[in-house]
RNA sequence: GGGCGCUUAGCUCAGCUGGGAGAGCACCUGCCUUACAAGCAGGGGGUCAUAGGUUCGAGCCCUAUAGUGCCCACCA
């Protein structure tokens, strides 16, 4: 906005965001630092993936973020914004496994060594695309601090903790069943597991007792199980099966003999009242099986195909060899029937494909210790969500929480930090491979080749990223952090680990508020998803929009927690705003001489006018700061949107306009200093949620800053509380609304300007008037404004408005139509009739007089008289017109 | 089976602690008024899902119902 007398009429994001980004760089801005005279604000990214790309929720996330961060840096807190990315475990090394596969090798081919090699060859590669587009959004994140959750200091708490952990018991190795996906080749936890309703069958299989020509129906939804049955089981107190308790069975096509036992898990109203129990494959005849010492036969491998102990289906996929059995059974007569049966199936969070619960020997971390604490610190209000609802979801994952399972059988990621001895089989959990065993000296060790579960590392990041274990300054200073920012869809996997990890590890709560937001979807309502190819590419609209449109998009209209949804209408509608911004800062700009010099600028003129903008900014400054403390960030950018198109656009810039334009005007310096201080005040307010036009603009006005990002966040004024002067300007505002109506309800086309405007008031309130006679003249398109007291020289055929106190006439002469004038004020009668009816019914409203507020009263009063005055005046009026 | 949202103008959504229903887009009318036609001025349009209740007063609080969406849960 150099050559302010040709500056470009349409803003043009390409021209400044990049640039401004550069040199907020250049100067250090995002940078915080521990500075004992201010007070720390932090906020930690929630780390994005390395394989990612920005999509519309990171934007959501990033720019809700950007907007406290820069907020609370104008407020002159040490605020820290600090960014990172994140490993992501599955996802990278499913990654470098396919491309892998185009060149026709298998990591196994390769080795760990070599894997990793390649894995962090990609992560050089293109683990710093999503750090760049964060940028492209303009996130203010201090990126000397960036971290990555597998740098060195980060793997060094991630083995602190489970160090830790272990030595506390919190952490232990077992046999369980999880949750296995044979597409990943990995256990996965529960929270990674996510439920579809699938159709399927229930198939009723006959079991033949032993010695007896009875049988017993088992029904089952996976058939294919049955192979690695070890009992089955009945309700102790069914009549129907009690004599069979302690019998053997025959399992069909295995035949094996396994017993039938009683447990309180069965129940009898539910299939047949016989459950087949396959503790190797199903949690819960896992713990029947423990309860009655049944040994635990694994019939998959785990690629999900039928390994040796599955007799003659050794070798098939966990589906041919479904089919196949049950072909079998129905030739072996042993297939009772078959029943539709729709149920959940446990799929695989990152691949989607059915999980197998598995028994299998991992790392687990025991939750119930660690939970306590944790819920303790929400409930007592040390950690507060936004919104306040989203707190029930939490209690009902942490109080009903099992045992965590962290070991993945991946490459890429932490590696687990147990050791064997391949001698005597000595367990040693260590910070580093020990030499020898202690217990038989041998130097033949292994570790574990087991890495860790992502979020195990991403739970520690509040604490990890400012350098613990290590007791840093940045630490003691920036920890606790203030906010976390993100979506309620990673509330389990992160927010309540990163809970219950920072009172563990920190002793104190890693964060204060947690503030939710929803989802961003298509503009019919519909999740953004790869698969359906509906999502929008946020880069593709700051290309086409503008960074500051697509953050206002997703801001605008928004409450927390709620879903919302993302049109090209609405980044439009948002670049027009950016427009509008610019536009006025354009006009303002170009009525501003050179060398303007403020300190001249006297006070005691600024006229009626002035007052009000300056009240109004005012208190637009206080209620804005309101709302951004309690995060109603959406409300918020609604008030800053009204105000600067409504009322400093619409409103004061023309209002200003005659000073402007008259350089003689004996307040035109008064003038150019309300516009460059209001217009300032609003960039400021503004610039959270736009910071590159604001900073562009703000730049080129009149102060001392070098950046709208450092400057101060506005405070409320009492010396610019000026309540009469709004309630002048109100009127006046009112009655030239009035005139415009009349005007547009007449036909009157603008060009045809009124030769006078005759307003009749009390002498009291004709100063009022007399100074908005330019107002009137300029936005009531008239050539003249007569006050007077009464209505003399006022034609008869003139056309009236009734304010209250105020009548308003138009001598429109000719152009009058006396028909259309009878029918308008018929209208307006009508309309004020029903507003006194209203108000008389509440003040005779007994009970409305003794229990409402006196305030309330006052004010139902108030109008009352207000519409009776302004109804005579109509009566009169009309009464006037039909002689 | 539990839990939590949502239902407000044609569309997408705001509406803070209960005190005369709002915005954007769309629509209608008139305007290239020297910041802006991505604009200006004016206008139409809503029994706030339904039924009860509390209250002087309910979009807002309570209860039920319907529709809709999400989360959690081991019924084989």
């Amino acid at each position: 906005m150099s050559e302010e007398k040709n500056i470009a009429k349409t803003y043009d994001p390409k021209q400044v965001e990049d640039r401004l980004y550069k040199e907020w760089m250049d100067k250090d801005y995002f940078h915080a630092v521990v500075d004992e005279s201010k007070t720390p604000y932090t906020i930690v990214i929630p780390p994005p993936n390395i394989t990612g790309q920005l999509h519309m929720g990171h934007a959501l996330d990033n720019t809700l973020q950007d907007i406290l961060i820069r907020w609370k840096r104008m407020q002159n807190y040490s605020a820290l914004w600090l960014p990172g990315t994140d490993h992501a475990s599955i996802a990278t090394e499913a990654k470098i496994v396919e491309a892998m596969a185009k060149e026709g090798i298998t990591k196994e081919e390769i080795g760990r060594e070599k894997f990793l090699e390649r894995a962090w060859d990609w992560k050089q590669h293109y683990g710093g695309r999503i750090v760049e587009q964060l940028k492209k959004l303009g996130s203010s994140c201090d990126w000397k601090r960036e971290r990555f959750t597998m740098d060195e200091g980060l793997s060094e708490a991630v083995k602190e903790v489970f160090l830790r952990l272990y030595k506390k018991g919190l952490i232990y190795r077992g046999e369980r069943i999880i949750n296995w996906c044979p597409k990943c080749n990995t256990s996965i936890s529960d929270a990674e597991v996510e439920y579809e309703e699938k159709a399927g069958n229930f198939w009723h299989i006959s079991y033949p007792i032993k010695d007896s020509n009875e049988y017993v129906v088992v029904a089952t939804t996976r058939p294919e199980t049955m192979l690695g049955d070890t009992a089955v089981a009945v309700h102790p107190e069914d009549e129907r099966y009690k004599h069979l308790i302690g019998k053997m069975v025959m399992l069909p096509l295995m035949n094996r003999e396994i017993p039938v036992i009683a447990d309180e898990y069965v129940e009898k109203d539910f299939g047949t009242g016989v459950v087949k129990i396959t503790p190797a494959h199903d949690p819960n005849d896992f713990e029947v099986g423990l309860r009655h010492n049944l040994p635990q036969i694994r019939v998959m491998d785990d690629n999900a195909t039928m390994n040796e102990y599955a007799g003659q289906y050794q070798g098939m996929d966990r589906y041919e060899a479904r089919k196949q059995i049950i072909k079998d059974l129905e030739n072996l007569n042993l297939l009772v029937k078959i029943e539709d049966h729709t149920h959940n199936v446990g799929t695989c969070y990152r691949c989607s494909t059915v999980i197998e619960p598995i028994i299998s020997k991992q790392w687990f971390v025991k939750m119930k210790p660690l939970a306590e604490p944790a819920i303790e610190v929400v409930k007592n209000g040390t950690i507060k969500f936004v919104p306040e609802r989203f707190s029930k979801i939490y209690f009902n994952w942490m109080e009903n929480i099992q045992d965590w399972c962290i070991s993945r059988q991946l490459w890429w990621g932490h590696r687990i930090p147990a050791y064997y001895c391949m001698e005597c089989g000595n367990m040693m959990v260590e910070n580093d491979m020990p030499d020898t065993c202690p217990k038989c000296g041998s130097s033949r060790i292994e570790q574990d080749p087991d890495t860790l579960d992502t979020w195990f590392s991403s739970a520690l990041w509040p604490f990890s990223t400012l350098g613990w274990p290590k007791d840093t300054e940045e630490l003691k200073y920036f920890y606790p952090t203030d906010v976390l920012v993100t979506g309620y869809d990673i509330i389990f996997f992160w927010v309540a680990r990163m809970i219950f990890s920072g009172i563990e590890n920190m002793g104190k709560e890693p964060f204060k508020y947690v503030f939710i937001h929803g989802i961003v979807r298509d503009a019919q309502g519909r999740k953004m998803s790869k698969s359906l190819g509906n999502g929008i590419d946020p880069l593709e609209v700051i290309e086409q929009y503008g960074t500051d449109a697509l953050r206002f998009s997703l801001t605008i209209g928004t409450s927390p927690g709620n879903d919302l949804r993302f049109s090209n209408e609405k980044v439009e509608s948002s670049r027009n705003f950016a427009n509008k911004i610019w536009n006025a800062s354009r006009f303002v700009l170009m009525n501003f001489d050179e060398n303007l010099d403020f300190s001249k600028v006297d006070k005691s003129k600024f006229n009626s006018a002035d007052k009000w903008i300056l009240s109004k900014v005012n208190s637009l400054t206080k209620e804005v700061t309101e709302n951004m403390e309690k995060f109603e960030l959406g409300i918020a950018l609604q008030k800053i949107y009204e105000f600067i198109w409504e009322e400093f656009c619409d409103w004061y810039i023309e209002l200003v306009k005659p000073r402007l334009y008259d350089r003689e005007d004996s307040s035109r310096l008064e003038a150019q200093y309300v516009l460059n201080y209001v217009l300032g005040t609003a960039m400021k307010l503004l610039h959270p949620y736009m910071p590159f036009i604001t900073e562009e603009i703000y730049t080129h006005l009149i102060n001392d800053d070098d950046s709208i990002m450092i400057s101060k966040w506005p405070e409320y004024k009492e010396e610019y509380n000026f309540s009469k002067e709004e309630e002048e300007m109100n009127l006046i505002m009112s009655a030239i609304k009035n005139i415009r109506n009349i005007r547009a309800e007449m036909n009157v086309p603008p060009s045809k300007k009124a030769k006078t405007i005759f307003v009749v008031t009390k002498p009291e309130d004709q100063e009022i008037i007399k100074e908005g006679k330019m107002f009137f003249e300029r936005l009531a398109s008239s050539s003249e404004v007569l006050v007077q007291s009464d209505k003399a020289n006022i034609s008869e055929d003139a056309v009236a408005s009734m304010l209250p106190g105020v009548e308003i006439y138009l001598p429109l002469e000719d152009l009058i139509d006396i028909e259309k004038e009878l029918e308008r004020l018929e209208k307006e009668k009508m309309n004020l009739q029903k507003e006194l009816d209203r108000v008389n019914a509440k003040l005779e409203n007994q009970g409305f007089v003794a229990k409402a507020p006196a305030k309330v009263i006052e004010e139902e009063k108030a109008k009352k008289l207000k519409y009776e005055q302004m109804y005579e005046k109509v009566i009169d009026r009309l009464n006037g017109l039909k002689k």
